[in-house]
DNA sequence: AGCACGCCGACT
DNA sequence: GTCGGCGTGCTC
């Protein structure tokens, strides 16, 4: 059953003293059983805090029914705050160090965290070197944590003839607040905003010394459910004979005649009396262009029609698609899928590696639907980008009101509803975004990576820093499930484990349909410059082609990895650049907002019209990002429809979608894009790609640029020509020679890999070794290095020298105002080593910490960085 | 994460 | 002389 959310919990901290319980005096009468028959249970509690350790607390006697493991409870935590947190134990041994408190209140009667899910998050805080209270916080949609808010009320005791205190001005302004209505209270907040001033804190404090308030705390469960506003016909009238004589009444009224008659026209009261007690939604009457929404509401002053509430899901249950989806597997996907099914006999782990366009959706939901035949649960992971309208509808059309959907971009209530849904068994289906791994499966049976090289799949602020891909493998594990893991670049890491033999591999060469994949071609901007034939940041061969594309009624889309406008200005006369003042960056500018803005802290300052500097007008921009190629190519193209996607674009909450539809019908002939352009877009009509600057994404300090430059060339290459159409990529480099463009160029990825895989081996990184990266941050430059001087020795003290790296300050080595330093660490990949190294960075970050010099350094480890 | 207790600067 | 700043430590 899933969790029964109350509405309200009140809990006094401060009593009112006048109200002192008499049941206090003492009454020793106990119940039948005698005091030895008594069990006295205590639990162990994640509380959704970054604490190293569980809290026990103790259970009421009379309580030990109620106690389910991974149910919510509320407990008292330090002096003041009150809290909900998550039961991990029960068991009968009394703290010895210290007198555990009592457990206030029991919220769910059925788990909200599945046994599996507790092993599981036992095993991030472990693994990703977190707390489990960090785990619990990332995992649980905020709607299922409960947190009180102190509020403060009139004295029950308080009337204000008897008052012996004189109050101030501003405390008779509270007091006559709190006195307009019974029982009136308010939080701290409103307090402070009610006087205008931040110090209340005082107000308060004198207040209750003279008696005049108390202070409570408030704790109200976040979730609420959707509430539609119904109307139905009074009772009365639902009877033959009634019904005319109310008509009549009704016939000078015309507006409201029309309204009954719509009303009668949806529920057909004379066919089916019951029909009535269902009623219809006042919105339908109310907001229909033809009807007068007063009338409504005057036949429901009248009482002709009576409305009501009603509780609804945010997911209806729609009627199952009366003719579901069915299509038809190609030959090759037929024999990819028989291949993946054959290799789950013997492994639990398959890859399917398929290039762009071939098909792999239908694979999966074959799959699936096989999944779902056996009685499990499914998960299916795509990253956020990927995790479009185009594919929830599809899957909607499959899978009917059995699908889940959980993404970012969802309300917290939303979030709860599919977590709910997911306990009861309502979700067998669910398809969601990196965070989708922490939904309350117990039973699955497979789970599936799309794009499983993504690294969006990685969280990295906040801790828990989690690859959804290994805890996917883990979960899997766990519950005896098969995971498929889907990529047409994957990952090095990935592949490596399909070669060793501990993954299955399965391929898919072709594309679907008879859609040849796209022609690649290099172009020199270094050549192009010298002859100076570039226009702004297009070579003449891209130019040309966008426009013949163009004039074929065909779309265009151009990959720039860089946002705004341009990523820095600079005063022509003094050389003056504006840099953040918070991290160690120029200031990007961008232009439809007039602004300079920070890209690593979001600090904004309006564009000078001259040099503050110097005072010159000389300012120009230099670089470019996607705001400048749009701006550009709408000079350029006059009549180019030109549409740009990137964060900047995507902020508001159906823009993303609004962008996609619009090229989807075609409205848009060009998009210009970041990364966000590359990842899973299925356009029917796009026939060019054009990179316009491929070398910022190769050169880039990181042993992984190699990797993420040949994903991106790929997965972009990918959107150009599907369908049956040849598409065509053009690729701007000034370096055209670069190994990696030969690979792309002939969409090798085994080849890439077998070069990939090389460097790794030789250089010592991961699949072969595991990379543990440790980021000192502090606000004091020297302070943070000399921690990260000391921690670097603890390290090669536990570890070794040549398991250490660093420290190294990264190259953009200041970040709101945090000084950083790096440190890397390699270790073995073997899981004894790797727990036992564990222990020891965390040893060594203890030592740092407990130096009362570095008490303001912030430590971070990353496992696993990408 | 809060919040309470504890030690140093600018003020009624 | 105090009020209040935030730095440090604890919460079952």
């Amino acid at each position: 059953m899933a969790p029964v959310a109350r509405s309200i919990r009140v809990i006094f901290t401060v009593r009112p003293t006048v109200f002192f319980p008499l049941s206090l005096s003492f009454d020793f009468v106990l119940p039948e059983a005698t005091a030895t028959d008594r069990i006295t249970l205590f639990v162990d509690v994640i509380l959704p805090l970054p604490l190293p350790k569980l809290y026990t607390y103790r259970v009421p006697y009379e309580m030990n029914d109620e106690v389910v493991i991974g149910g919510r409870v509320i407990v008292q935590f330090g002096a003041k705050k009150t809290l909900s947190c998550i039961v991990a134990a029960v068991h009968e041994t009394p703290p010895k160090q210290y007198q555990a408190k009592y457990i206030l209140e029991f919220i769910d009667d059925a788990p909200v965290v599945t046994q599996p899910q507790l092993k599981l998050f036992r095993w991030m805080a472990d693994y990703y070197m977190c707390t489990l209270g960090e785990v619990i916080n990332a995992a649980l949609p905020s709607a299922l944590k409960l947190s009180s808010e102190s509020r403060i009320q009139l004295h029950p005791a308080f009337v204000a003839e008897e008052n012996p205190y004189p109050l101030s001005e501003q405390e008779e302004r509270i007091v006559s607040i709190l006195a307009s209505e019974d029982g009136k209270s308010l939080t701290f907040t409103e307090v402070g905003d009610l006087l205008g001033i931040s110090s209340f804190h005082k107000v308060i404090k004198s207040l209750i010394q003279k008696d005049v308030i108390f202070l409570f705390e408030h704790l109200a469960d976040k979730y609420t459910p959707k509430v539609v506003k119904k109307v139905h016909l009074a009772h009365h009238f639902v009877e033959e004979g009634v019904l005319e004589e109310l008509f009549q009444k009704l016939a000078s009224k015309p507006k409201q005649l029309d309204v009954l008659m719509r009303y009668l026209q949806r529920v057909p009261v004379y066919q089916n009396i019951h029909a009535n007690h269902k009623g219809l939604e006042k919105a339908y009457l109310t907001s229909s262009p033809h009807l007068s929404p007063s009338a409504v509401n005057t036949l429901i002053k009248n009482g002709v029609l009576e409305q009501f509430d009603v509780i609804v899901s945010r997911f209806p249950l729609e009627d199952e698609p009366e003719a579901k989806l069915h299509f038809a597997l190609s030959e090759a996907q037929t024999a990819a899928r028989d291949e993946v099914l054959n290799l789950f006999g013997e492994k639990d782990i398959v890859l399917l590696h398929g290039v762009t366009g071939a098909g792999k959706t239908e694979i999966y939901i074959d799959l699936i639907r096989k999944a779902l035949e056996g009685g499990g649960q499914v998960l299916y992971l795509l990253p956020e980008i990927a995790l479009t309208a185009q594919i929830v509808t599809r899957l909607m059309r499959v899978f009917g009101s059995r699908l889940g959907v959980y993404h970012s971009k969802f309300s917290d209530n939303e979030r709860v509803e599919v977590w709910n849904g997911v306990l009861s068994g309502r979700f067998q289906v669910v398809v969601g975004v990196r965070s989708a791994v922490f939904l309350p499966f117990d039973n699955l049976a497979l789970i599936i990576v799309d794009e499983e090289h993504e690294s969006s799949y990685k969280q990295y602020e906040p801790a828990p820093r989690y690859n959804a891909r290994e805890v996917a493998l883990m979960m899997a594990n766990y519950q005896g499930a098969k995971t498929l893991l889907g990529s047409a670049t994957p990952a090095v890491e990935t592949y490596y484990q399909t070669r060793a033999g501990r993954y299955g591999l399965v391929t898919l060469t072709k594309r679907f349909g008879e859609a040849g994949l796209p022609e690649i071609e290099l172009v020199d901007t270094r050549k192009s410059r010298e002859a100076k034939k570039m226009h702004n940041h297009f070579t003449p061969e891209l130019l040309t082609e966008i426009e013949t594309k163009l004039s074929l009624k065909e779309q265009v889309i151009l990959f720039q990895n860089r946002r705004g406008y341009s990523p820095f200005i600079n005063c022509l006369d003094c050389g003056w650049i504006p840099k953040c003042k918070n991290c160690a960056v120029s200031l990007s500018y961008h232009k439809h907002s007039h602004e300079l803005r920070c890209h690593y802290c979001g600090y904004a300052d309006r564009m000078p019209v001259e040099c503050p500097a110097c005072g010159s007008r000389n300012l120009k921009t230099v670089g470019f990002g996607t705001e400048k190629i749009e701006d550009d190519l709408k000079i350029m193209l006059p009549a180019a429809n030109v549409q740009r996607m990137d964060l900047d674009t995507t902020r508001a909450k159906n823009s993303y979608q609004q962008i996609i539809s619009d090229f989807e019908k075609q409205t848009t002939n060009v998009l210009v894009g970041t990364q966000m352009v590359t990842k899973g877009l299925d356009f029917a009509n796009v026939s060019l790609v054009g990179i316009i600057n491929a070398d910022s994404i190769i050169h880039y300090p990181d042993f992984r640029a190699h990797e993420r430059a040949f994903q991106m060339f790929v997965q972009v290459s990918g959107r150009a020509g599907r369908k049956g159409k040849k598409g065509k990529v053009i690729i701007q480099t000034a370096d055209p020679q670069q190994v990696i463009f030969d690979k792309v160029i002939r969409n090798d990825y085994l080849e890439f890999y077998d070069y990939e895989i090389t460097q790794r081996r030789e250089y010592g990184f991961p699949p072969f070794m595991r990379v543990i990266r440790m980021t000192v941050k502090h606000m004091d430059q020297s302070l943070g290095e000399q921690a990260a001087i000391l921690l670097t020795q603890e390290l090669v003290a536990r570890l070794g020298r040549e398991a250490v790296l660093g420290p190294e300050a990264p190259y953009i080595f200041r970040i709101r105002n945090f000084y950083l330093q790096e440190i890397t660490i390699k270790l073995d990949r073997e899981h004894t080593v790797l727990k036992q190294a564990k222990l020891q960075i965390c040893e060594a970050m203890n030592v740092v910490k407990d130096q009362k010099e570095f008490k303001q350094a912030r430590l971070v480890a990353d496992v696993d960085p990408m």
